[in-house]
DNA sequence: TCTCCCCCAGTAACCGTTTACAGAAACTGG
DNA sequence: CCAGTTTCTGTAAACGGTTACTGGGGGAGA
């Protein structure tokens, strides 16, 4: 006999968890019996069906989902791989997800990749395991080539094992990729967030933040480019990093070297934008008086800085909503592929009309 | 025979997924000698070895884990029960989760209440069938007797089980009940809070916002009637909800019916605090000049408005961390029962002298 | 060359459910 | 009162792994 009986009954040992032979038992019925009960999908006489939950509600019987996924009827699962989950933009997706996810009965898988290929690949994989009918990657990595075969060949497996990869809040990764993607027009809003710094009159704009590589960095530097170069004007770009750090410490650097060569700018995001707005107002600029400014993003506090930041809002929480949405329609044979979602400019108080 | 052979190969039927038993017959070995390769963790052959890893790359083999865990080695799990995710406070304690979870080797499933008790009451059942390891409850709820009933009840199910019901952020259920808790001094804090701005000097100071009922908001009532009392203060007391919205409408309506009660306020939260400058501003009230005020929570972008608010810091993050390493441990034998961390008021610039 | 070991690999029980099939009990109608 | 239904309930295979115990083969020591 390959397994000891479990008789050890030491102290240590922990009771074995109570089992759906346990309530059979107690209930004087067969195990399928109460399985029966407990599921509700089939006739069963009135007084067996008191029997068992009695005996269910003595033992304090709960099911066990493995055994239970194992015989053929899982609960499914939702999983979300995200870069970190305390950025609003980020924040709002998980909820949007969960949300949905609950809605359509599943449960929410949250796993944290820190922007870190491997580890967003280890999760998928890892995901692939546990079954969950969508795996849901949220924002931009750095895409090399191998990252790209890689995701690619788990998009494969996992669809033909009934589940689903989403890309979302990112660009997809080609027509044979069976990948889905829920994206929101990244391009079009910098383009507009531009454009709305100058037709106030404005000429030398720069674009400050953003991470270069990264796939929501790279669109809002084109949109932003294709702003001025329809205008005939001059690019003006400081780049490396998302974030009020990096907004902050290049406005002050630029404010030691001398006067600041533009009198609006385009940021990355509303936290870049709040880390210039900080050091513009310490160096005794205002904004918009003197410096206009346009965030992107509409992260919930925008509304409430001083002054009221006009901005690009995305919507996030529709994105999270709509990746599982698109998901479980694709395992139900709708094959929409990808959707768009669109951005657009909440103007506040941010802009100003140049003065010339 | 009480199952159809699986030959049913109908177009539409999925293709079964590809299982140990494949693995074993291409490579030529017994599933035993499969399993235990893929295990690591038992001698074996260095050419068996290479025979398994080569199948299991051939076919894509990906283990089941509902079968592993049935068989016993289960990939264990992190819940975390939240009202919500957007809202920073709850953000960093779900990072925080995440991360430790994933530290621990677990993965972390999180699960939105809308701070209904029956939601949540039903999620931590769903938690003991999913055999979690740690329950986390963030937040407060209205808790009935009922509710407190219940949740005892499971503390005492998820605990014979192995595993660990944590209350984080809020108070506990009394000794009987084992389930652990996390929580941050609010009291304190709100003392403190208070404190601070009585001793620039102000004497009429009212507490806005907060939800009478609710476990986050009547300790910080407490904590900010006791400072009050210490100095033979009236309490001035304006409740009613959390948020940004509350702040600004109360502060909003109190302006419109003539001089503000008072020359400072502890705000139940940083959002409240922001609606209510947003209100003073609007006013042609200067913060802090005309009026002090404090927040509370140490949002991100308190720092980053206008004026930098002063507020009281909770180490959101860490509460989330110190649940599932209390949980973990607990099932390691570390009977710790309770951990209070720390608050803070961090200074900024939203309180000022009061000049008589 | 013959034992005795040691190292690996195979066999099969078991984890806790679900469910197809079969059989029993209770009705129904004639 | 009996055959034909109908309505439940029981039996046992199957889900896909893990692992205790057993057994075979090769190397080492005598």
């Amino acid at each position: 006999m390959p397994r000891k009986p479990a008789e050890q009954a030491g102290k240590a040992g922990r009771e074995a968890r109570t089992t759906i032979r346990d309530v059979a038992t107690r209930a004087g019925v067969s195990v399928a019996t109460v399985s029966r009960v407990l599921a509700g999908n089939y006739p069963t006489a009135p007084a067996t069906r008191t029997k068992v939950l009695r005996a269910v509600k003595d033992l304090d019987y709960v099911v066990n989902v493995h055994a239970r996924a194992l015989a053929g009827v899982s609960q499914k699962t939702v999983a979300i791989l995200t870069r970190e989950v305390i950025t609003p933009f980020y924040a709002h997706i998980i909820q949007g997800v969960e949300q949905q996810a609950a809605q359509e009965g599943r449960l929410c898988l949250v796993c944290t990749t820190g922007a870190d290929p491997d580890r967003e690949l280890a999760y998928v994989k890892m995901m692939r395991e546990q079954g969950a009918d969508a795996v849901i990657t949220v924002g931009g990595v750095q895409e090399t080539p191998e990252y790209r075969k890689q995701l690619a060949h788990y998009a494969q497996a996992l669809d033909s094992a009934g589940s689903r990869l989403v890309l979302c809040g990112r660009p997809g990764l080609g027509p044979d990729v069976p990948a889905l993607v829920v994206h929101y027009d990244n391009e079009g809003g910098a383009y507009s967030a531009t454009s709305h710094v100058l037709s106030a009159g404005h000429e030398r704009v720069m674009f400050l933040g953003g991470a270069p590589g990264f796939t929501t960095s790279d669109p809002r530097v084109r949109g932003y480019e294709r702003a001025m170069a329809d205008r005939g004007l001059k690019p003006l770009l400081y780049l490396g990093a998302f974030g009020i750090h990096f907004g902050y410490a290049t406005i002050k650097r630029l404010l030691q070297q001398g006067p600041l060569p533009c009198t609006g700018i385009v940021a990355s995001d509303d936290g870049c934008a709040a880390g210039a707005v900080k050091a513009l107002r310490e160096a005794g600029l205002r904004v918009p008086d003197d410096v206009s400014i346009v965030g992107y993003d509409d992260v919930p506090m925008a509304a409430h800085m001083w002054p009221p930041l006009t901005t690009v809002h995305i919507p996030a929480e529709e994105l999270g909503r709509t990746a599982v949405r698109m998901a479980l329609q694709a395992q139900r044979g709708m094959p929409e592929r990808e959707t768009i979602l669109g951005t657009h400019v909440v103007v506040r108080d941010s802009v100003a009309r140049r003065v010339a």
